[in-house]
DNA sequence: ATTATTGTTGGTAG
DNA sequence: TCTACCAACAATAA
């Protein structure tokens, strides 16, 4: 379930748990499309003994420093989860087991889809070192923004917030509550996009960033859907009442208010 | 059977 | 190097 806020939430769950500091003391899997070295024995190998120094997320992604100095990089894909102490799950992929002290942890990956990735290196992959600034963890310079997307004319300030280079963590879902609450139509050309309607933006990022970490805080993941319009089509929008629409855009389908998100216009 | 899916990457072309 | 576009990846749930 993976955008910004729920890798954020993965990364508090991991730290809660205990994953810092703690020694992965064993790891199973049998995964070589999610796991590299694509050989799970490699893999294995390569973590089993290895203390975790630090565990800090980007974006989607999760980085944890060993202390023999390799790195391993996990992203959720579409369909990542973590859970620890649980039993064997129906789309377990990897399982660790870690400890700390006298202390023993499960910490088990389960993946249905199996986009999700799990890279042992010894430097830092392209994936990584080429995420933009992390909204959560940096803040958003709307100015900054600006001028990188000026020349984007022909691709729209959706997709463009999901760019990873350009903002680390946005995804379909945050794009499209971001642009609700900012009432900017997601379809505007991202060089339209101007100092004042970016401010909007960036501060309705904030506000669904914020939002979403709250709810999974609170609900990890059970209840009702915390959001506005995603997944909404065909009811009345909450702040005008219009009919939202759903269509395709850039090979993602799109939530909008046709009444009160309006076109950026150059 | 059909449709939709919260993501990334690698290729091509300009 | 940057922008733009597209197909591919895998496997489910509704």
């Amino acid at each position: 379930m993976p955008e910004l806020p729920e890798v954020e939430h993965t990364r508090t769950k991991l730290v809660a748990w205990g994953l810092e500091h703690a020694t992965i003391a064993r790891v199973t899997t049998s995964d070589a499309l999610i796991v590299k070295p694509r050989t799970p024995r490699a893999f294995v190998r390569g973590l089993e003994g290895r203390k975790v120094a630090r565990l800090e997320r980007k974006g989607k992604w999760l980085r944890l420093l060993l202390d023999d100095d390799q790195r391993l990089f996990i992203h959720l894909g579409m369909t990542g989860w973590f859970e620890d102490d649980a039993e064997e799950r129906r789309f377990e992929r990897v399982r660790f087991t870690i400890t700390k002290g006298r202390r023993t942890k499960t910490i088990l990956y389960t993946d249905s889809r199996r986009w999700g990735r799990m890279v042992l290196a010894d430097e830092d992959v392209r994936a990584w070192s080429t995420l933009g600034p992390d909204p959560l963890a940096e803040g958003i310079d709307e100015g900054r923004l600006v001028a990188r997307l000026a020349k984007r004319k022909k691709q729209s300030i959706k997709e463009a917030l999901m760019d990873q280079s350009v903002l680390a963590g946005v995804g379909n879902i945050q794009a499209i509550e971001a642009l609700w609450k900012a009432r900017v139509d997601p379809r505007s050309p991202a060089a339209a996009v101007d100092a004042s309607l970016m401010k909007r933006i960036a501060s309705g990022l904030r506000w669904t960033i914020e939002r979403t970490l709250a709810d999974l805080a609170e609900n990890e993941m059970s209840g009702e859907s915390p959001f506005r319009i995603y997944g909404h089509k065909g009811e009345p929008c909450p702040r005008c009442r219009v009919t939202l629409v759903r269509f395709d855009l850039g090979g993602r389908t799109t939530t909008m208010c046709p009444g009160c998100q309006l076109p950026a216009k150059v």
